[in-house]
DNA sequence: ATAATTATATTTGTAGGACAAATAAACAAC
DNA sequence: GTTGTTTATTTGTCCTACAAATATAATTAT
């Protein structure tokens, strides 16, 4: 029996059928948090598959944040976090090098792109907060993760825009630790940054939302220019 | 048997306190991809559960691509599959409707903040098949969705970094599920786009990454005029 | 003695049965 | 009509059993 010569056999355990299965059941029939879902024997008997198998797949979905069970009340559609599942993978001891790679450049491209959110939405409540960090900052020689964390997590909230933030809130431990590594190496970044979270501010305030690109960028160019030099994945 | 004596009931079921008790020891003793775990009954013992409950963790992490299992090699550390959770959710008919705005504006973001990778990294092969895409374009009166995934896909190609390329691709039916929203609540979007992607193509060849930010913000504009005067989550 | 073959043991995948806990629903009591 | 009790239902957990697959050990053949 050489099923290993048909190359990527398809074999897929029961559990991630019955997964499927209820997956494109609830999409395609339309299921909205709080409606029911059938019980577990009932799915059980018409799938022809044992009671454990559609636990086991239920219990992924439930991981997801897809359905709910409460007992006697049987299951609900639930409203899915979007990142349960990768919040749960995003590590820097878990990820291979490269993701690690991409999600540093990725956190670079998303606070390059935000400068027009930030503009549309910016109030003066935010931005008094955020000079009375940027002020508390002035007096230190160097910033450390937290005041870097703080000062760039508040313009995250300004843009209004909760996924986002949570989606960058994600990456900062892989991006840390991928910057800590270029550091390893050799790399310096102890120039004073031309372009200071003060600076940032004050574009913001009073600038326009070109400007604040612009002055971004030359903020984070130590950023770029360490993995653009270094360990960008040279293209083909 | 009060099998309570693990630690606190905060209400989470044992596969769920499983599931995160699994996960940590994968995480503190530095697995890597192709160490091979204790079996499921040694598990069930030392956690004092049931096969069923370790089962139905481990599930989770095999769909998670934490972990693989073949018969009777027993169970492997994996690399996880970044995107394996989140994939599964990434849909209109289940997201929330904020989660869906959300999105829409993250790819906005996501577009606006890619002009440092591309003229780093960007070959003349690349332009030369870019290039090509955008001939095939100009005859058109107006382009098609297609068009745009072609067009923008191979932008998201060009900055060499494949996990950035892999989420946008995920993001596109959410963003596009939105926008014909938009268009059905009657946001008109017929004038010429001041920026085509003739346009970008040419700033991109022979211009700079600033000149093409500001580019891609015109270009993007009705998108952005969409979301900022509409739907907009109004802040605090 | 070495190679090839066979047998054994181990581990996951699946099935099915049992029962506790929780609770909605039906029913009974006042 | 309200309150308390019983009942039925459904998930959560445990258990046992066995098939399939295969690494390892044992056995046989050369």
């Amino acid at each position: 029996m050489k099923a290993s010569a048909l190359g990527p056999m398809e074999s897929l355990s029961m559990t991630d059928r019955v997964e499927n299965i209820l997956r494109e059941y609830l999409m395609d029939n339309g299921f909205k948090p709080g409606d029911s879902l059938p019980n577990e024997t009932e799915i059980a008997q018409k799938l022809n598959v044992s009671r454990n198998v559609v636990r086991e797949a239920l219990s992924r979905l439930r991981m997801l944040g897809l359905i709910e069970s409460r007992t006697r009340r049987g299951m609900i559609m639930a409203q899915p976090d979007l990142f349960a599942g990768i919040e749960k993978v995003m590590s820097p001891s878990i990820l291979s090098h490269d993701n690690q790679k991409d999600l540093f450049e990725l956190r670079l491209i998303l606070e390059m792109g935000i400068a027009e959110f930030l503009f549309a939405r910016k109030t003066d409540k935010d931005l008094a907060e955020l000079e009375a960090i940027v002020n508390k900052q002035k007096g230190l020689k160097s910033l450390s993760r937290e005041d870097e964390i703080e000062f760039h997590g508040k313009l995250y909230e300004m843009t209004g825009n909760d996924t986002f933030r949570r989606f960058q809130t994600l990456l900062f431990p892989v991006f840390d630790h991928v910057f800590k590594e270029y550091l390893d190496k050799g790399v310096h970044m102890d120039l004073p940054n031309p372009v200071s979270h003060a600076d940032l501010f004050e574009v913001l305030k009073n600038g326009t939302a070109g400007q604040f690109r612009n002055a971004m960028y030359v903020h984070l160019t130590p950023y770029f220019t360490t993995t653009l030099k270094n360990g960008g994945l040279s293209p083909s």
